[in-house]
DNA sequence: GACGGGTATTGGAACGATCAAAATGTAGCG
DNA sequence: CGCTACATTTTGATCGTTCCAATACCCGTC
């Protein structure tokens, strides 16, 4: 079915195969391409039909060399396998899609080297700018250093560790995990909720550092002690979650809520509970941080803290894309005011 | 901290830069670039010294346009938001990430125009191969019109509809779906089962057909009925399941066990029943296919079907690199063996 | 002192596109 | 007929790297 009238050469078309096939010159083929109205309606006709007839495909690297431009934009992810980020990635390559960029994937898996070797390798494709959710951990310094100045960089949902953050050169584009945290805890205490744990993470990253915080904030308005070993620590994944749920309850008095780093802890959580013959969202509240898709089809559901990470994904490329038309306009910290979501994991405490 | 003791140019450094700053010519700075054991010793310290000084950055993509070789590969799933997907292109990047090759990233959202549209613009870069989880009713012809002959393409997930199978001059790496959806089908039959639905899916995809033929094989060996409202269709995603719950029970005889297109549509059939009070696992078994993270930490936790994806995504860059390497070579095609894992949420009919 | 044989280095032409400037052709007009 | 005005097309240099052939140099030998 395929028009196949050139025998296959194993060479690719370019600019000057086509040029040479309809009698012209490469700059006219080329004209043609980008739509130029210079020229003649007879002539772009028999070029187009030479384009189709050919199969020819344009070559934006040679382009972009000469123009000096690029189409492309590197995404470097700690974890894609997280929905949360999954989601996000997809928010960004439907925005940078849309105006005309090309997505260079990168996943680091939370380690630093591997962010390291990662932002190496795709800035070695020249991407006109970095969308960055660093590694946990991941330095300030190092960064600056391998991406330099030249490359717009925006940050996305955690800090970079080892500078100070008022005279960082990039954007950044964050949650208001503390604020979030408040939220969740004094909906809680408005439950009547009084023995609240932090349930989560890892106390090293900004993220974690900051929902501790508007937890810790939300205790302290209301007048309420916070017991050391109401803070566990645990990687934020489902199964750690589930392990460590026993922290909870070693020492007196045990807690009879949690406010939850993100939902995969939360969920590992509730599920932990469940084992213990403790049901979530009748003898133990449980909140999270992010409303992942599954957060609301969880039995029980989770009470959350909303983030619309595929909009935040857009809204991500839309940042990055308007630093690449002002590049020296002062750097920008936008803050995403999180909502709370009430669902059935949150209740009041067991009739003491 | 970093070694700025070059001013500022806005312009990128070049080889030609450094050539300069140490005195020799562009040519022995890509010899040193490339590791090559002609230059001399002294010299390439030099070199490197002033590499390091200025901030190069090395731009493949001026290289790639001379060696006539490309370093990337494109990466286009119809769904990367589904963890199944977020899995496999973490296995995919991780594979292509150490064999020095770069991930273009495009994500269709099941349209086949957005489909198009993204090879097409990820083909504009040159990549040395493609993987590609098409969309649904993607069509053979029209692919390999935009991707052409010479780009290798491995298709995963997917066969292409409108052309014969046979004559595909592409890859591909499937799973087993009929003998997976027969593997859990003879396993609800073996717990006594008898009156078992086939949920979810739509029916013009492929995969779905592939495991409903399964289905349909295992219940005719046993010599069940099939009654034709045992088949439920809807979109592979939890909400859309769970709205379609009912479906089930319109019209009798209604089945007490139902094999679900995938793990979302099962998540979401559980949630269904228990909004409608019949507790999965007990009173009604259910089973999934592609043990997503959450399928092991559901209440009760999913009998499924491991495909493994972030292996199948490793595996499906290396059977692409494979490829590159011997282009002559007979089109493969990979089948998976899917594996049974058995959970809490299969179980025998109640007692009648 | 011309010659052979290493070792190290280099100039200049590619790769496939774009850009600026120059070159065509074609009319109109005094 | 010569001149400008306009529309269309072409020439040649260029982007940053690699390849190829050529060269420069050093050392030892006849």
């Amino acid at each position: 079915m395929a028009t196949d009238s050139t025998p296959h050469a194993n060479r690719k078309i370019t600019l000057a195969d086509i040029a040479a096939g309809c009698d012209v010159s490469r700059a006219t083929v080329s004209l043609v391409l980008r739509g130029s109205p210079l020229v003649n309606k007879l002539t772009r006709a028999r070029v187009e039909e030479e384009l189709r007839r050919q199969g020819y495909v344009y070559n934006r690297a040679a382009a972009n060399l000469r123009r000096r431009i690029s189409s492309s934009i590197a995404l470097v992810l700690n974890d894609l396998a997280n929905p949360f980020f999954a989601e996000f990635a997809t928010g960004v390559d439907e925005a940078l899609g849309g105006a005309g960029y090309v997505t260079l994937l990168g996943s680091t898996g939370e380690s630093i080297a591997r962010e390291q070797a990662v932002l190496g390798s795709l800035l070695e494709h020249d991407p006109a700018g970095v969308i960055l959710s660093p590694a946990e951990g991941s330095d300030a310094g190092q960064v600056l250093k391998t991406i330099g100045m030249r490359t717009p960089l925006l940050l996305f949902n955690r800090e970079l560790g080892g500078k100070a953050s008022s005279d960082a050169p990039w954007d950044r584009l964050m949650l208001d995990n503390q604020r979030g945290a408040r939220l969740a805890t004094e909906h809680l205490i408005a439950l009547g909720q009084r023995r609240i744990a932090f349930f989560g993470g890892h106390a090293g990253s900004s993220s974690c550092q900051q929902r501790h915080a508007g937890y810790v904030e939300a205790m302290k308005a209301a007048g309420l002690p916070i017991e050391p070993h109401w803070r566990i620590e645990c990687a934020p994944n489902r199964v750690d979650a589930a392990a460590q749920c026993g922290a909870l309850f070693f020492d007196a008095p045990a807690p009879t809520a949690a406010v939850c780093y993100n939902d995969a802890v939360a969920l590992g959580l509730m599920l932990g509970l469940y084992q213990r013959g403790i049901r979530p969202g009748r003898d133990f509240a449980v909140t999270g941080f992010d409303d992942i898709a599954e957060a609301a089809l969880s039995a029980p559901p989770l009470t959350t803290l909303a983030s619309m990470p595929r909009a935040r994904g857009r809204q991500a490329a839309e940042l990055l894309l308007r630093r690449l038309g002002e590049p020296q306009a002062d750097p920008q910290r936008t803050v995403f005011p999180v909502q709370l979501v009430v669902r059935g994991s949150s209740c009041p405490p067991p009739a003491a």
